[in-house]
DNA sequence: GAGCAATCTTACACTCGTAGCAATTTTATG
DNA sequence: CATAAAATTGCTACGAGTGTAAGATTGCTC
């Protein structure tokens, strides 16, 4: 998503913009058919007949079937650590990190884990996308422990960092689940936010006594 | 790895050894090539042809094909919950999950993360295998996190157990990584056990505080 | 603006994992 | 020994993913 903004008006390029073009073609299709038939029982090679594209075109696009349907996959990885590296002086890494789910939830952020009924059926009904989802949760983790790392500025042989990330992450990928079978169960974002938040209350409450004042800016 | 005991000194049965006999040669087989040439440059029709069977029989024993080098899948997902619901009364379970890491870590259990240079330097360059060992460990969380349930008398929409579960499963997944890194870094058993051990104590002294009293029996 | 170079798209062929099915062989039992 | 049950096998097929080379499109330069 983050697109190079150090070329402001410049040459768009008709190169470009076609690629851009073609890649959300294909995303487009992919997306919609993923959503009617399910994840698996959509084919690459379905995908190229609608978007009346090459089966290597899209492959060449998406390295992965997965890439297909999940979007956004950098900033997702990326969220954690730019919390803590964002965070207000004086702020610790858990009230930054607390806040920011709170705020998540409070709109419903994808980021958070809301991504809408049809969409999270798709994701858990399909074993690849759920273990995909796995990948990314560990990669957001590692992001986050190098970013506390950093900010503590701990050695090369000190744990505390990966540990105090592991923990971290643990609490928001358990609410991001839950995100997730709230939505499947049928609740509406604002009564999913409201369980949430009172469930993050309970887990980082939990982590306080351990992490309060952990990576304090 | 649980086998019906309901029959004592029954017929083993010359079908049923031949079955494991079989299955335990298409698995020698499969290691072996794993670790000399690697997981993913290892086909199934290459065991098959110096198992000296179909390849079908290969898929028929072996669902996927990570089956075929990661063993003991059972026993790896249902220790940690094993550990809680077996602690002795009054203990904590964080008092259980920490002395059961240091016992496994002096033994060099293969369930806490040693297996040799050659067998995690495979796992290590297979991305399959690699998503697998997350698989498992997510699994054993999920374990835990009902033994945790169990043993709390947790409501049902409490998530207490299930963050507590993500907290202690973040913890021991980071030093079986740790016990990975170590052992692809050349480090022999004893001391790797010994740098775990002052990395968990480290781990679990950071949770004492928010976990050290829960789920006492 | 013509031509050349870079790059995107496409068709084709191939490997590999995985699944179904029917035929054949092997084991168990009456 | 005959028959049923189960394991093994060969065959076929599908889908994801990759390599390659030819064809089409765009960008750049003279």
């Amino acid at each position: 998503m983050a697109t190079d903004s150090s070329a402001p008006a410049a040459h768009v390029g008709l190169r470009e913009s076609k690629k851009q073009e073609t890649r959300q073609l294909i995303s487009d299709h992919a997306t919609r058919l993923f959503i009617e038939q399910g994840f698996e029982r959509t084919t690459i090679a379905e995908i190229a007949e609608v978007a009346r594209v090459a089966k290597k075109t899209v492959t060449n696009y998406f390295a992965r079937k997965e890439d297909l349907a999940l979007d956004h996959q950098d900033a997702f990885v990326a969220s954690l650590a730019a919390i803590v590296t964002g965070r207000e002086p004086g702020e610790s890494a858990l009230v930054a990190l607390r806040g920011a789910f709170v705020a998540a939830a409070a709109e419903a952020s994808p980021v958070a884990g809301f991504a809408g009924p049809a969409f999270s059926r798709m994701i858990a009904d399909s074993p690849t996308l759920t273990a995909r989802l796995r990948d990314l949760h560990d990669l957001r983790e590692a992001a986050l422990a190098e970013a506390l790392a950093k900010a503590t500025a701990a050695g090369e042989g000190d744990i505390t960092p990966r540990a105090a990330a592991a923990l971290f992450g643990a609490v928001h990928r358990t609410l991001f689940q839950r995100i997730q079978e709230l939505t499947l169960a049928g609740e509406d974002n604002s009564r999913i936010a409201e369980v949430v938040t009172a469930e993050a209350a309970v887990a980082f409450d939990l982590l306080e006594p351990s992490l309060g004042d952990y990576a304090t800016a």
